[in-house]
DNA sequence: AGGCCACTTTACGTTAACGTAAACTTCCCC
DNA sequence: GGGGAAGTTTACGTTAACGTAAAGTGGCCT
């Protein structure tokens, strides 16, 4: 069985655990374009690819637009060197925020390490002070 | 020269690049608790600490009332099992979504490695096409 | 033919996280 | 004692990212 090639819109919103609505309304923003069968959208691989990724920008605090950019990156659409230029310097922008983000982790994780230390403590005196 | 111990509205304002209404806001939802003198907010090192928690949790997407849990996370109120345990609960499920970010951060440097890669190759060829 | 999905468009509603403006007090400076 | 500068309260405005409801279309089943 080789990769599906369409999808509808109830199949991807069961498979990302979206409403259509969402889905439509990445469409509106101009992130997501499928094709139409009448008047039904067909959405491509390519599609899922893009939502996808729009998620896991979610997941990230990216804005809709920051996705937009990022699947942009993506589309060598007939480039001169001007936006070439521009899309290097936004891939290197994209690229310092991902390494903002990590130390932010790092040091969030370090920090729910002390508090955990904190409760289990807490909880063992309880224990103590019981009988 | 020691720690300072309590700040003015502005002086963390600059200090972390946000907006004094931001500040006030912050403590309209519970997130922050300075004293007062006379009528002007005075704040201690303990809300300039919860500031920068909040910030670093904006920077990875968390909404004020995500960031409102973890703040809590440090404060041991004088707890009993239920609460200690529901705590750690959260504190599992944060580091359950910090690990979830991490993937997704992973992902995405990868994506713009190749992002990158098209980009430099698409410049190569329009100067090899450029005489 | 009737009924039920899954799909569609249109449009108004909602929440979070502030922005912005107006009108006021306090303190300091010259 | 007039005027900034920095603080305050109150309140309405704004944007992003959808939710929700209404009303219609098209296919398929029995």
């Amino acid at each position: 069985m080789t990769l599906k090639q369409s999808y509808g819109i109830g199949e991807l919103a069961r498979e990302f655990d979206v409403t259509t609505r969402t889905i439509r309304f990445y469409e509106d923003q101009g992130l997501l374009t499928p094709r139409r069968r009448g008047q039904t959208r067909i959405y491509s691989p390519a599609d899922r690819i893009a939502l996808k990724l729009i998620l896991r920008g979610k997941r990230l605090g990216f804005s809709l637009a920051e996705s937009g950019d990022l699947i942009r990156l993506y589309q060598p659409t007939g480039d001169n060197r001007q936006q070439l230029g521009a899309l290097l310097e936004k891939i290197d922008e994209k690229r310092t925020q991902l390494r903002q983000q990590l130390v932010d982790i790092e040091i969030m994780q370090q920090d729910l390490d002390v508090a955990e230390e904190r409760a289990k403590q807490a909880l063992k005196e309880l224990e103590e002070s019981d009988v």
